[in-house]
Parts: C-alpha cells; sequence; structure tokens
DNA sequence: ACTTCGCATCGACAACTGTCAATATCGATG
DNA sequence: CATCGATATTGACAGTTGTCGATGCGAAGT
C-alpha cells in the first residue's frame, strides 16, 4: 500500500493559486500557514536549508547537530516539527536517523508566494 | 532624497541562494526569518493575499477590514506587521490609507523557498 | 546481561504573539 | 472650531513557542 495515505500540509498547498492571483480563501490559508510557520524559525530554516543542499538532498542527525549551539533535544524537535509540517522525510537506517527535503513541498510553496507569472 | 534609503527585510532577501543550493548562514536565515513569520499567520497570509491580488496591486484598508471578523485595531497591527517587513508598501491618500503588495520581495521570497531551477 | 550510543519524549519556564477595549491622532467637513 | 470618520497606539491578557535538563527507548557492541 502507498505510504502517503495520511495527506501532510505539504500536499495541501499544491491545490492553491499564487498569492497575488486571486484572494485565499481562510481554509486554504489555515492549510498554507503551518508550513510557513514551520519555516518561521531561525534554527528550523537553516536546518531545513541543510537538508536540502545536502548531497543526495537527505542528512543524517549526527551532521546536523554539532552545527549548532544547542542542545540535542532541541533540535529533534525543530526536525519533529518540519516533519509534521511535511517538509521533511524520515528514515530510520540502522542508528542513525535519516532526513530527506521533500523539494516538491518546497517548490509548491514557492510558487504560491512568489508566482514567476504572476 | 529617497525613500528606500532603509533597508528592510523583503530587500535582504535577493542576496541568497535557494535553500536547496547551499546552507543557510545564521546571517541570512535571521534576515529572511521576519519575512516568513510576516506570513505565517492567517490572517496575514489573507490580507497579503487580497490586497497582491487586488485590482492595480493596492487595496484601503476601508476594503480590507470589513473582510475580516476582528477588531479594527487587530487588522491595523497585522498590517502594521507587513508593513515593517518590508511586504506591503503604506501610502496614505486623503483620509484612506492603501496598501500596496511589493511583489518583488514576494518574488524573491518565492525564488529562495522553492527554487524552480533546482 | 550490561553498557553505550543516537535519538525522542516529558515537564517546566521565560519569551513572544494574537486579540481586544479604550484611547489617541489626524485630516476633512460642517 | 467642533465634530466626525478612518486609522494608529496603548495596555492587558491568554495562548503559543523555543529552549533546556532529565529521562525514556531501542539497537549495537562488549
Amino acid at each position: 500500500m502507498s505510504k502517503s495515505l495520511v495527506l501532510t500540509a505539504a500536499d495541501a498547498v499544491a491545490c492553491c493559486s499564487p498569492l497575488s492571483r486571486e484572494p485565499l480563501s481562510a481554509a486554504e490559508a489555515d492549510r498554507i500557514v503551518p508550513l510557513l510557520k514551520a519555516l518561521a524559525d531561525p534554527v528550523r530554516l537553516r536546518l531545513m536549508s541543510l537538508v536540502a543542499s545536502h548531497e543526495g538532498g537527505e542528512a543524517c542527525i549526527c551532521d546536523l547537530n554539532p552545527v549548532f549551539d544547542l542542545s540535542q533535544p532541541t533540535i529533534s524537535h525543530h526536525l519533529k516539527v518540519l516533519h509534521e509540517a511535511g517538509l521533511l522525510d524520515r528514515e530510520k537506517r540502522g542508528v542513525w536517523v535519516y532526513y530527506r527535503a521533500r523539494t516538491e513541498a518546497l517548490a509548491n510553496l514557492g510558487a504560491l508566494i512568489g508566482d514567476p507569472s504572476a
């Protein structure tokens, strides 16, 4: 069976026209805002960038943790927020946990905010 | 003198490569996050969309206020946040105040999040 | 089996945020 | 100038959020 039975916030972005095209409904805004909230923190934005720009689009937590002067639980918390927003996929391989950037979600969100054809 | 002597957060976005290109520095993240924070609220996201999609890219507060079931000070507050982030330009014409969407700022932010060429 | 290691969860706390009612400001109009 | 109407500011409050230390959990190694 498919692993995408659960509809994350990231999936919901694809169905809205760009900000400058037509007014967003309250329901649409409520579906998009969790994504923006997830990115609207300096640590999470950098985490997202670190994972997305990492080789293969994925990174091990063990690589991410030492980048910041923050406790391990704090990084774990931020990664969870990004994961639950649908921006990061989580996979456990052996001892380590890897996060992979959902570039499609990022692309959809980017298009919604700054529509190139607007 | 020019009115653009002040560098808003929106201007600072243009100088960063997309999220999935290379890791964002802490300083870059700190400059981008205010923009995302400004959009990461359902009311502000809808306000931004309302203004940006409005005829001429601008809208009068008197048109925005009745759209929401919120007090006038609350809407005023949200518009201020968007303005201070550099996403909305403010202009007083006669009795009314008009807000204009800074589409360039939106485009830059959109490109940073979801780079089409990534 | 015991320990170690990588990561998640919990509980607590300070800081920030969204909202409102009350009030101020300021231009237009009588 | 007195008033009115549109918007901004202030002060207060509840709810949310970022952070930490302590602890839990499961897999690997000894």
